[in-house]
DNA sequence: TTAGTTGCAAAACGTTTGCAACCCG
DNA sequence: CGGGTTGCAAACGTTTTGCAACTAA
């Protein structure tokens, strides 16, 4: 799943920023580290960086729902948790995530020959729990759905 | 989970296409065929008013994955399969989705308070599986993700 | 009466593209 | 050397916003 891709200063600086980002950047999250040391690279070179090195299955590009891309040094498989309030994505490890049990899903439900799933999990980080403790208010009509 | 809100004419026409309306619509799809009853509307009423109408609980929106949102009448809990090649969407039905297997996930994992998930699966849709037959050549380049 | 809503235009937002100069293999 | 890549600026498609006029309750 990994096509070789020339090796150009700008790649690997951001193959390298990537890596030693836990978090799940997005494109400019990424142009604003890897331009301290490169301060002359372009945002578009990041975003055409990212799309050439997620096709080449060196890094790998998070959709989540009606949200920014993001992107990941980790290729393993796993899903998310997002937090609803400051927008954090952690990673769940996959034993956990729910995936194995959906493989039973007949492939030709609805007539589609089924490629693929994705698991999104929806719930406030510790940081965001701690702090609605402290506030005490809660508005529901603020949460994602 | 609905709130009241005003019911403007605007808002009744938007409801009344999205419900004629099997497929889940774009915003500007609905614009589309809002505006041939109401040839004054603009785009931002649109948009506004299937905000407004999905915080009231009185439709829903799919924000699928890296795509436009889409908006949909049915407000009963489902997930939603997504053809890679044509990006139409279609409904599955909850006893097979995989959701009922999901609910023993620990709320406390990551020390996250749980609040949702969400499902989606992607696949070829009958007509784009016809089509690929027909012309035999295939790309996996293009395949999402 | 008045707070919520509209149409319009413009801005915002994230992302992509055309281009000439450049550089990796 | 030649094709892939860069930085820049400009364009793109989707969504949001400011505003004065309007309208449902």
């Amino acid at each position: 799943m990994k096509y070789p891709v020339r090796m150009t200063h700008q790649r690997e600086v951001i193959l390298d920023e990537l890596k030693r980002t836990r978090t799940h950047p997005t494109a400019d999250e990424l142009y604003t580290r890897v331009k301290k040391r490169l301060p002359r690279i372009s945002l578009s070179t990041v975003y055409r960086n990212l799309e050439t090195l997620s096709n080449a299955g060196l890094v790998s590009k998070l959709e989540i729902t009606g949200r920014q891309k993001r992107f990941d040094w980790n290729q393993e498989p796993h899903d998310h948790i997002i937090c609803t309030i400051c927008q954090r994505i952690d990673d769940i490890i996959p034993p956990m995530s729910g995936l194995g049990q959906l493989s039973d899903i007949p492939s030709d439900r609805h007539g589609y020959q089924l490629t693929g799933w994705r698991v999104e999990f929806f719930g406030i980080c510790p940081d965001c729990q701690q702090k609605h403790n402290e506030t005490h208010d809660h508005d529901p009509s603020k949460e994602t759905q």
